[in-house]
DNA sequence: CATATGTCAGAACTACTGACATCA
DNA sequence: CTGATGTCAGTAGTTCTGACATAT
């Protein structure tokens, strides 16, 4: 049967969207490409962002990695706990202080992370193939001063609570 | 007690981080606030997008809406009793096709949808406040351009699923 | 005792799957 | 009968809450 026509206001032709709804939308889309590339390697997203963070800025306490990569604490410890059983990487007791963990990366986590990362290239070049070189770095340059502002406002709010 | 300087090994400063990565944040980020806003006014976002989209695009049929919003059906089922139920929207049942529910915002739909819009609005420049008007509208048209790639894409595969 | 850190169990929400009723 | 549309129950996955153990 033939559609009625009227169920198709704007066929194809997709008119100015609200910016903010297409950032919702672009980055659910980036999270889900992310996610089934990483499972060919066997990988959740959170456990690929903790390895490549501790590759990049070191060791440092389960706290801070939660609070870096925005992953609640009682989330973070499963995420660990399976990294540490892959022996991708290693919790051991803070010398200094005892209640903490510091979380580092493994000889084996540094060679896995490579992979990771090159997956994680591959799919973000596909998804922003229509973009060229230098557009992309528009996007990252604007995309990265909003997600500083809203981080600067973030820790403004709980420096102040009152 | 001092923190040792080992834990913080890139204080304040971030480094210039994958483009992918900073889609999927922002995007989270934007969902979120647009949630937290939106339930001042007992709304979750599905229902006001789809409010929002049939007051821009007009009467469609469930199944269409749920398309271009990206709901699936059975999650649109619970969305539009709500709405129903709210007196925000209506449902009847298409002549030509008894099997089809079409959608329509109500009056009362079309009082609060601009509330919500409004709300939304400012939640989108409180979030963009460190870009320029010019910026903007340079963020709206890349986004716009992945979006768009990606959804022919898409379309491609489902087309050919071969 | 009061606070910080990490752990754990359970609630809440989302998204999907599969079965079903209705109709073309 | 076959396929399309909408509905519903149940499942899986994610994120948060609150209680708790340990250490400062």
């Amino acid at each position: 049967m033939i559609l009625p026509v009227e169920q198709i206001p704007n066929p194809g032709e997709e008119r100015p969207e609200r910016c903010g709804f297409l950032l919702g939308r672009v980055g659910k889309l980036a999270s889900r490409q992310f996610a089934t590339a990483l499972e060919t390697v066997d990988m959740k997203p959170p456990e690929a962002a903790v390895l490549m963070n501790l590759r990049d800025r070191g060791p440092m306490t389960q706290q801070a990695l939660g609070e870096l990569l925005h992953i609640d604490p009682s989330n973070l410890v499963g995420v660990l706990n399976e990294l540490e059983e892959s022996g991708l990487a290693l919790r051991r007791r803070d010398a200094n202080d005892r209640r903490r963990h510091i979380v580092e990366i493994s000889p084996a986590g540094v060679e896995r992370v490579a992979v990771v990362a090159d997956l994680v290239a591959e799919v973000e070049a596909h998804l922003l193939a229509v973009l060229d070189e230098q557009e992309r770095d528009q996007l990252r340059a604007l995309l990265a001063r909003v997600v500083q502002a809203a981080a600067a406002e973030d820790r403004a709010e709980v420096a102040v609570p009152a």
